[in-house]
DNA sequence: CCCTGCCTATGACCGTCGTCATAGTAGCGG
DNA sequence: CCGCTACTATGACGACGGTCATAGGCAGGG
């Protein structure tokens, strides 16, 4: 894992998001973050006089952002989008890496609400926007593939929704199944919503 | 909210719940639960050999347990019960908290594993039962209202996951749109699932 | 009265954490 | 060389936190 290239500030922010996301926000102390993105300890009050408040809030950010831009690539990967494909898709995300890197890891927004939406307000409104910028990408690329409007920003809660909650559940049994399931039982949901006048199942396997 | 009734250690364990969901696992102490629990400091290590991790572990437990049967009492409470509202019950519990109590806590399991997933091996077994629990009874009460037998735990795991993500995102938002979101979209997928005479859509995987 | 369990009471230990204070280095325009 | 700014280096501080050690109360039975 290279965390050469770029400066030490975003590498900082960077490994945050990644040490948040495997140990949660209080058990993230801030020399571990330094150490982890091979920055000196001494540049942390420099680029984040704000202290951990600040780090966290901008891993958040930066978290949220990556979630957002993901979606446009995953469209583009698709050779005939569809919303049950898209769904695939980011579930796919998940699964991907649980088989191949263990379940060391969640979601650093999920992390950031579960440990300081009640004690850190900024906290709250990073994670919040974070989940918004996410949303939004989502019901944009919905209403792209033909979902009616007023239906596409519905759906798109859904499908964070459901896939967060997926997350904890496989890093908690330590198996992919929720991911896999809430997958294949939302897909035809999904599909079912493109408002083209006829078909309904363009599911894929 | 009275504490009194029931056992110190029954008390302790309680306490503990209730604070791990409102501040993670991490940032709750054990002395804070036992002022909470208002139980003596010193009976921690006497009922809680196990140090922090049997507290936590038995906190999750319980509230594995207090979520099965409240599936239970959401069915008894139904004139004409049906996946969907069973669905709507369940996310009723929490807007009804959010609107009333505000948005302090969330889901002390979801807690559990994010601050502990990867840390406590004993905590993530603890996790994965009362979400297989609450699964469980989510699945017998769908195959009661007629729910194919291999639906029901598919079903079961999208209502729990959408449920868990809603909440995270409800708090960060400090909005129940998601949870209603959730709520609204769901709940005709899963009332089609009863199995009456013929209708179509059942993909099975 | 004393012994024996259960439970409670505290003070101490030791580690970690976020933060601060202070000082150092590197580069650069003048 | 100077002064200035950007960045780094490190030790210390104060606050907890979890755990341990040790001792106190306090039944009930002998």
């Amino acid at each position: 894992m290279a965390v050469s290239e770029r400066g030490p500030r975003e590498r900082m922010v960077f490994s945050a998001a990644q040490l948040i996301r495997r140990d949660g926000v209080a058990a993230t102390g801030m020399r571990e973050v330094a150490a982890h993105a091979e920055a000196p300890r001494g540049s942390l009050q420099h680029y984040f006089p704000g202290g951990k408040e600040q780090l966290v809030n901008e891993a958040v950010g930066w978290a949220g952002r990556y979630a957002g831009d993901r979606v446009a690539r995953f469209l583009a990967a698709l050779p005939q989008p569809t919303p049950g494909g898209l769904f695939a898709e980011m579930v796919r995300q998940w699964t991907d890496e649980y088989e191949s890197a263990g379940f060391g890891g969640g979601c650093p927004v999920a992390a950031a609400t579960v440990d300081r939406a009640g004690s850190a307000e900024s906290t709250r409104a990073a994670a919040s926007a974070a989940f918004d910028r996410w949303t939004g990408a989502v019901a944009r690329a919905l209403s792209d593939m033909g979902v009616p409007a007023e239906r596409a920003e519905p759906l798109a809660t859904l499908m964070i929704s459901s896939l967060e909650g997926a997350i904890l559940l496989a890093r908690a049994e330590r198996d992919v199944r929720a991911l896999t399931t809430v997958s294949r039982e939302l897909g035809p949901l999904l599909d079912a919503a493109v408002s083209s006048t006829d078909f309904g199942q363009v599911a894929e396997g």
